[in-house]
DNA sequence: CGGTACGCCTGAAGGC
DNA sequence: TGCCTTCAGGCGTACC
């Protein structure tokens, strides 16, 4: 369940050790983990086992949950983590933790020395998509995206939830609307925002407001704190997050509020579990 | 066309 | 102990 709060983390700890260095080999274990880009014109697709072979990586870029691996010469790789996806990077001499479920893998060339980067993704709700050019991926996947959350202002938030008549829970769900939150995440923001995840998206002013707030610094706050993992989600060095003891309602159904000790109500919106506070977020 | 339901997939956890 | 069922959920797609 990475959201946009571990896959930031993970940029972060992954580019110094990726950036200037040379694909020296590519290993891809399951030519199916690489998805079919949404444009179906061939222009701006290359072929799969093209993923960055014997390009140098000039540096990483992110929207939402997804994260873009780009090259000096242009061609680029975008990730997703899905569910359990992990991105991980192995120093030379240092070993993998888990073999199993590793879908594709780097071996990168620096100066000085030489790693790999290896995609493992169990569940394989994630992918890998390749792109020709950054302009490619920005006119196809990313396009499809709404502001990233991290940086949502109210004037962007508001007017597009107001054009859904779904609950705010559901909204903030669909990364047309806002990019970069999860199930999780949009528990916590909500809790802090004191909004009834139940109300319709439409929010007043005040509230939209409020809202973005929470968002932005939610999602600070778990990105300093490493993330957030439930089970799989691990940083570049294989590291689990910390943020997850920071959680005031995710997973934490029929504990008492942090805020005010009424036990918190676990309920299902949108397929999802919602956990919330009826005192507290009340309407 | 907006909204909802379901399937994909594995592993953990709980029931018997 | 071991097998079975249930659950977790991002997202694409089928369908109303």
């Amino acid at each position: 369940m990475p959201e946009l709060a571990e896959i930031e983390h993970l940029r972060q700890t992954l580019e110094p050790h990726i950036v200037g260095a040379r694909v020296a080999q590519l290993r891809l274990y399951r030519p199916d983990i690489v998805r079919q880009c949404t444009d179906r014109s061939p222009a701006g697709r290359i072929a799969p086992k093209a993923l960055l072979s014997g390009r140098r990586i000039a540096r990483l870029a992110r929207h939402g949950k997804q994260l873009a691996i780009l090259s000096d010469e242009g061609p680029v790789v975008c990730v997703h983590l899905g569910m359990s996806g992990q991105l991980i990077y192995i120093p030379r001499g240092a070993r993998l933790p888990r073999t199993d479920h590793v879908h594709c893998l780097w071996r990168l060339e620096q100066k000085s020395s030489t790693g790999r980067m290896v995609f493992r993704d169990p569940r394989r709700f994630g992918g890998l998509w390749a792109y020709e050019s950054e302009e490619a991926l920005l006119s196809d996947r990313w396009s499809q995206l709404g502001p990233d959350a991290l940086s949502v202002t109210t004037r962007q938030l508001r007017p597009r939830l107001a054009r859904t008549s779904r609950s705010i829970k559901a909204a903030l769900l669909d990364q047309s609307l806002v990019a970069g939150l999860g199930n999780i995440y949009v528990d916590e923001v909500l809790f802090r925002a004191r909004i009834d995840p139940r109300c319709p998206a439409d929010l007043a002013a005040v509230q939209s407001a409020e809202l973005a707030r929470s968002i932005r610094a939610t999602l600070k706050a778990a990105i300093a704190g490493g993330g957030s993992t439930i089970r799989d989600y691990v940083d570049a060095s294989g590291r689990q997050g910390a943020f997850t003891e920071q959680h005031a309602v995710y997973g934490r159904g029929g504990q008492p509020c942090v805020r005010c000790g009424t036990p918190l109500e676990a309920i299902r919106i949108a397929q999802r579990t919602t956990v919330f506070c009826r005192a507290c977020q009340g309407p």
